[in-house]
DNA sequence: ATCTATACATATTCTCTCTATGTATTGACA
DNA sequence: TGTCAATACATAGAGAGAATATGTATAGAT
């Protein structure tokens, strides 16, 4: 029923949301919403992580066997489903901080030539 | 014609690939082949840039108005395509370049909090 | 003569992210 | 009491960008 639109904007470096979801959950297992929301905290609104990008991509992880879910109640009384890292998850993530280093650097070799 | 595949190898940072191809072009005209090479080389190898990838990118920075083409002779008499950037082009570079920056930024935030 | 590197290009597929929309519940406040 | 904002989940559809695979052509080296 989407109606169409004119463009089409980008909050996310593209490639990254994984990272950002991973390294969140790493800190302690939690909600899709809250997972959102430490992410637009800590990087002080910049990385705004829209629902529509952020539950289809904790879906993947699920299938891919990085996290893990579970229904449960928050502090504030609603249901909420909870994700945590697997040990595969926690292998992927270290690789993921290594390799989003290396392109930053490859990039930057790129932008100032030494 | 092309055939189904296994997987889905990215090379890039994707939303990359149109910054490290203007920086190229600041540097002086040069055709698509070349842009490759040049990321390529001054990547230490870490980025490669696909032909399927190079090509449709830079018709869309010339759709975008961001670059000029014109067929010329390369100094090893083979004929190319050499890219400019247009007066437009040099500010979406500045503006790129910005941007990149502060995403890195902000995903370092997330990734490391102060 | 054949092979490698150079040089361009496109069709197709894949993956990710956004837009838009929907449901439901809690707590505040008028 | 009703309504509104924030919280919390989810999906369909569209759009964009990047890889795979393939094709053409030519210069120079062996």
């Amino acid at each position: 029923m989407a109606t169409p639109r004119e463009s089409f904007k980008v909050e996310l470096l593209p490639g990254t949301l994984d990272l950002l979801i991973l390294k969140t959950l790493s800190l302690g297992s939690m909600h899709g919403y809250g997972i959102a929301q430490h992410i637009g905290r800590l990087s002080a609104a910049a990385l705004q992580v829209e629902e529509g990008s952020l539950y289809p991509a904790l879906q993947r992880l699920k299938l891919k066997g990085l996290v893990r879910a579970a229904w449960r109640i928050t502090p504030t009384k609603r249901r909420a489903r909870y994700y945590e890292l697997t040990r595969a998850g926690k292998r992927q993530l270290a690789q993921e901080v290594s390799a989003f280093e290396q392109v930053v650097v490859a990039v930057r070799s790129v932008l100032r030539p030494a």
